[in-house]
RNA sequence: GCCCGCGUGGUGGAACGGUAGACACAGGGGACUUAAAAUCCCUAGCCACAUGGCGUGCCGGUUCGAGUCCGGCCGCGGGCACCA
């Protein structure tokens, strides 16, 4: 660790409210206190906890290796991206995995816990563009820093199984991986778009494009059709959503969020006629998950990248110039949802199944997406928002096919009538105005079906399931990433590369002084004999997805040395994770990904039958927020350009906070000192003025709280300076307390100083119990009672990913045991128990606490303390008393006295006896242990 | 736009459908100290002197009883297939 970071800056500032602090507390570490008598009072963070990771160490505590006899479990956080330091965010993270990862050590568990990084991608390449590096050095070095900030956190990580995605040996079994899968026949190629720009000649990631324009060249992107390859995941896609069913250890909203991606639908395919059509398109193919509101049909809406709509782009120019317009939206899902919508009119008609003499015109929209469905709809505008947008625009017929079934009478505006399009929920019942099929009042899912039906009767189309999912592109045009390991030969066609030449390994010798991926430009990387018949061929110079390297990692955790993607053996043992846990981000694609990877790995036999589904326990953590100050700074322009405004973020080290009027405020330090005569920084009275000052002078600093922390919005907390000013445990502490794991929380300097004091608290009382006199007293049972049930509640806080209540039961137990009287034995016991029940926490802290109080070995050996049921025990419970659900008293009774005695005693009490007014109670309801409720 | 969440004092939050505000931060008061720091103790949702009333984003519903369940709205956050 570090010495002594400027104590200003982490004191002042990021105080939620409150009084300026004016003295911050010296770093702890600073204070070189001399050994001797005094030394065992003190809390030394910068001591202690070198000085226990070190004997954790020596002693291969957390080394994993396979065992009999204890049951083994594997922890795993989500592997974080090199990006150079450490962040916040994943101190939270990874200081909850420690926890369940010392628990369960503690439970007489052979635990895995790893650690390796997530280390290709974009980030890498652009800063070797911006800096002139090579994107291997930038993320090599990034993970030495990060290993080295997140060492002294005491994580209880098996640091010799750590491997990063883009070591050689990591991505050639991944190169294996991907010729097992093709030769499964479970990746092919096929075309796909891009966002192309046309200045930089180079494939822009979505988040590269800003406001349809590329983010260096400002060029306006177009797309553009690639062959690339792909994974068979649609084949997947009915597994992958009815295993959802069988992990009942992952949080519902994830398990709904990827059943709605996968988007299994019910519906019906069928074919319009057209008239006027050019030749070879007589028929457009819809799809419609509503066939039952076919007599609502309004319009036909086709893909721009429709064939007919291709075939028309061909025929005139300002059809494909109205083409040419949709493809310069970006390629995301997103942009076209919220794009205009737009149609063109192609003057073709199609006749309507129920009815050769309806004609309905055909037009190319710009929100009809290729890849879903057959690229073309039909428009009900009274039953879908975007299709009523759409015909109000153009002018299209709306007409109602059905209406609510009851009820709304008089409220109910139909939507030809200028009223919202009525797009019930399917289960709800609705009246048909006009049925084709089915009854006249029915479920919308009814309705479909009796749709369906009647359609295959009389050969109109046919009931289809489809799913929403589609096949996953992995092809990048990108350099840093595995190279995809197919030769492209012209008489042999793609050739997969041998095993034996496995690693095809990226060349190190690349520029990236121009856009474009280097491997396209590497001639003696690129060009290499055919494998299958030795003519010059070309490699692949294609990248796999970043999602690939992050689909299987935690299955090489398991054996990550091996010369195999796997070890059967190893997998076999320590498969599944049992428990996984990172951010609510990951809830769709990777967490998808890596199913559909796991089935394939099982294919392809590299992984068990029952690793199918990897992960048994998933849990979802909220992020670390912070407080952003804003200000403006006046930009000068020379004559005669006026001055401008330009918005500015300050570092909460910065700024001072205080609370005035009951208004959270902030002031810039720099500008408070600025000033002469006011008083600066002495008083609350006095930063009010320079608040006001700073206001007037256009210098005001605005508070926006609890913002994702982002390097250029300055809101960013760094775990290294609050490590060497307080420990890694009171960070770890610090991260776990006061919210809920799995929701969002905010960063406050104050609150980290809390859980500083505290953790000295425990500390002092720690060293006073290792002290304290031998004599019996009466309150040992008290105490220990206490005891029994904060084990008891601790341990179902840390079981039911409940830290912070945890750590509450935690506080308050602290206090108990600070107050007791008991005797010397029976405190140093509690105090004992105290650090095994933190140890999971404050591991390095729980260590001395251990040591000082005579624990033997070491604490992170010692088993769980388990709670004394009997000890828990109380005889009496105190009932409260409502009168109509409003609390108006208690009373204290046996635990268990039967109701009727309760009802008797509710009944005495005088609220009771003040309400019923000599009249008889309507009713009691005695709920045993819990509550009387007398209802008047 | 679509999918999924979340919303409780000045602040972070607690609460099997059963005493709303545990625990903590900030605040107020006190003890100790020459003074301060550190530490310890007390206090505290809001309104009202009090009896009491009002309170879990807003509106409505179910229930003896709703922060919790249901419906509708508002606000904020996550995801939307090439950010990781």
């Amino acid at each position: 660790m570090k010495a002594g970071i400027p104590p200003v800056a982490a004191a002042r500032g990021s105080g939620r409210a409150g009084p300026p602090r004016l003295s911050p507390p010296r770093p702890t570490h600073a204070r070189q206190r001399p050994k001797g008598s005094a030394r065992m009072s003190r809390y030394t963070p910068a001591e202690i906890e070198p000085k226990w990771q070190k004997a954790w160490d020596e002693a291969l505590t957390f080394k994993a290796e396979r065992k009999n006899g204890k049951p083994k479990y594997y922890v795993l956080e989500m592997f974080p991206y090199p990006s150079g330091r450490i962040h916040i965010g994943h101190v939270r993270n990874y200081t909850m995995g420690d926890v369940v990862a010392r628990y369960k050590r503690a439970t007489g568990h052979n635990v895995l816990h790893p650690m390796g990084f997530d280390a290709f991608g974009m980030p890498a390449e652009n800063a070797a563009m911006a800096s002139g590096g090579h994107p291997k050095t930038w993320t090599y070095d990034n993970i030495d820093t990060m290993v080295e900030q997140m060492k002294p956190l005491g994580l209880s990580l098996d640091w010799s199984r750590m491997f990063a995605t883009c070591d050689p040996e990591y991505y050639g079994q991944q190169q294996a991986l991907f010729l097992d899968f093709l030769e499964q026949g479970m990746v092919y190629r096929k075309n796909a778009v891009v966002n192309w720009d046309p200045v930089d000649m180079t494939v822009l990631a979505n988040e590269q494009v800003e406001e349809g324009r590329g983010w260096r060249s400002g060029a306006l992107v177009e797309r553009r059709e690639l062959t690339q390859w792909f994974f068979r995941i649609s084949d997947f896609a009915e597994d992958l959503l009815e295993a959802l069913d069988g992990l009942d250890d992952w949080p519902a909203k994830v398990k709904t969020m990827q059943a709605n991606w996968i988007g299994r639908s019910r519906g019906l395919q069928f074919a319009f006629s057209t008239t006027d059509a050019p030749e070879g398109h007589d028929r457009i193919e819809v799809y419609t998950t509503r066939p039952d509101t076919l007599l609502g049909a309004s319009f036909v809406g086709i893909s721009p990248d429709h064939p007919l709509a291709r075939q028309l782009e061909r025929d005139s120019e300002e059809v494909a110039a109205f083409c040419a317009e949709c493809r310069r939206t970006g390629t995301s899902e997103e942009e076209l949802e919220t794009a205009e919508k737009k149609g063109y009119d192609t003057g073709i008609t199609v006749r309507h199944p129920f009815d050769t003499s309806w004609e309905l015109p055909v037009y190319i929209a710009n929100f009809i997406l290729m890849d879903y469905g057959t690229g073309a709809v039909f428009g009900c505008p009274a039953h879908d928002a975007r299709d009523l947008e759409f015909a109000r625009k153009y002018d299209l017929p709306v007409s109602s096919v059905f209406v609510p079934a009851m009820g709304e009478e008089g409220t109910y505006i139909l939507p030809e009538d200028g009223g919202p399009a009525y797009v019930p929920p399917k289960v709800e019942t609705v009246r048909y105005l006009k049925p084709f099929a089915g009854e006249e009042a029915m479920t919308g899912d009814s309705g479909v079906d009796a749709a369906i039906a009647f359609c295959e009767e009389n050969g109109v189309g046919q009931g289809v399931t489809k799913y929403r999912l589609r096949d996953w592109g992995l092809s990048r045009q990108r350099y840093w990433g595995c190279p995809i390991p197919v030769v492209h030969c012209d008489a042999c066609g793609v050739v997969p590369e041998k095993k034996e030449n496995l690693p095809v390994e990226l060349p190190d010798d690349v520029s990236f002084d121009q856009p474009g991926n280097p491997l396209d430009r590497h001639p003696t990387w690129r060009d290499v004999a055919c494998p299958s018949c030795g003519a010059p061929a070309k490699r692949e110079t294609d990248t796999m997805d970043t999602f690939v390297d992050s689909s299987w990692y935690f299955a090489r955790f398991t054996a990550p040395r091996a010369g195999t993607p796997t070890d059967m053996a190893d997998a076999e043992y320590w498969m599944n994770v049992d428990q996984y846990i990172g951010g609510i981000e990951h809830a769709i694609l990777h967490l998808l990904y890596a199913r559909f990877f796991s089935r394939a790995m099982h294919l392809t036999g590299h992984l068990p039958e029952k690793s199918r589904e990897p992960f048994d326990a998933l849990f979802t953590q909220g992020m670390v927020t912070h407080a952003i100050f804003q200000t403006y700074r006046r930009e000068t322009h020379p004559d005669p350009q006026p001055d401008k405004l330009v918005r500015h973020y300050l570092f909460p080290e910065e700024v001072i906070t205080f609370q005035h009027d009951g208004i959270e405020k902030a002031v810039e330090t720099a500008f408070a000192e600025s000033l002469e005569g006011v008083g600066g920084l002495s008083s609350v009275q006095a930063l009010a003025e320079v608040h006001r000052i700073a206001d007037m002078n256009g210098r005001g600093v605005e508070i926006i709280p609890s913002a994702k922390m982002s390097k250029s919005k300055k809101n960013v907390v760094d775990p290294v300076s609050i490590i060497s000013q307080y420990g890694a445990d009171t960070a770890r502490w610090f991260v776990l307390s006061d919210s809920p794991p799995e929701r969002d929380v905010e960063w406050t300097a104050s609150g980290a100083e809390a859980a500083h004091r505290h953790l000295s608290r425990v500390f002092r009382i720690a060293a006073e119990a290792a002290r304290a006199e031998d004599a019996p007293q009466g309150s040992d049972e008290v105490l220990l009672r206490e005891m029994h049930k904060t084990i008891h509640d601790v341990t179902q806080g840390i079981e039911s990913f409940g830290f912070n209540a945890g750590i509450a039961r935690l506080y308050a137990f602290t206090s108990t045991l600070s107050k007791s009287d008991a005797g010397g034995e029976a405190k140093r016991e509690a105090a004992r128990t105290l650090a095994q029940l933190m140890s999971p926490m404050t591991p390095h802290l729980a260590e001395e606490m251990w040591s000082m109080l005579g624990g033997e070995g070491l604490v992170a050996d010692a088993p769980w303390p388990v709670a004394d049921e009997t000890m828990m025990v109380e005889d009496t419970v105190t009932m409260p008393i409502q009168i109509n659900g409003k609390r108006r008293g208690e009373v204290v009774v046996p635990k268990d006295m039967p109701k009727p005695e309760v009802e008797e005693l509710a009944l005495s009490h005088h609220a009771v006896l003040k309400a019923l007014d000599g009249g008889a109670p309507k009713k009691i309801i005695v709920v045993p242990g819990r509550i009387v409720n007398v209802v008047v």
